[in-house]
DNA sequence: CAGTATCCCCCTAGATACTG
DNA sequence: CAGTATCTAGGGGGATACTG
């Protein structure tokens, strides 16, 4: 048969997936990074109408799932850059498989 | 470039589409029905450890954003089956696109 | 079999203000 | 510039019981 079946009850992977990509913000600054390297602020508007405390709080997650990469550069003001991973990278067919489902179904 | 940007700020594809299968329980319910047709029951072993309450939840609106069809077959005791629709078949590489990476990467 | 109906917790997410 | 800190509302999501 075509597609296997998988016992979800510990871990699927398909949510696994989701899990990582999945929370409000995380899919839309995961593509916007596929551009390359972006500051805080730069990124904070090509995501559009997000707080700054969500921002934050999701690119932390990315960060601890290793999947976008934080540099900071000790200088005032701040400079902070965040770009993917080499594991980020990954995503990059899948990312742009939503954009396009989203131009065309939504 | 080799990506354009997107104006988020009033609706990005990216956003748009996981909105609509990423919910907690959206995707391993999609992904399972690209099996094809599955009773309420089954498709809840299938998902795994999921209370009815949200798995039926979530299944209306999947259905309300027309990505599966419930059938109803009004004889008792009550059957009802779910299936992907058109439009939720068109999700099938990205579901398999989130499985494989969910295998290799998570 | 395939759901509702309740109750309730807690976390997500927003608003706002402050800072090294 | 790139964040914390604090407070708060809302709803996502779980547990349990009940039903046509």
């Amino acid at each position: 048969m075509r597609f296997e079946s998988y016992d979800c009850s510990r871990g699927c992977p398909v949510e696994a997936a989701l899990e990582r990509i999945g929370g409000k913000w995380k899919g839309v600054a995961l593509y916007h990074l596929l551009e390359g390297t972006k500051r805080y602020n730069e990124l904070k508007r090509d995501v559009g109408n997000v707080t700054q405390r969500m921002l934050t709080k999701q690119l932390r997650e990315l960060e601890s799932d290793g999947l976008i990469v934080r540099k900071v550069y000790p200088v005032v003001p701040p400079h902070v850059e965040y770009s993917l991973s080499e594991k980020g990278r990954t995503l990059e067919p899948i990312l742009l498989a939503l954009r396009d489902w989203g131009e065309s179904y939504v």
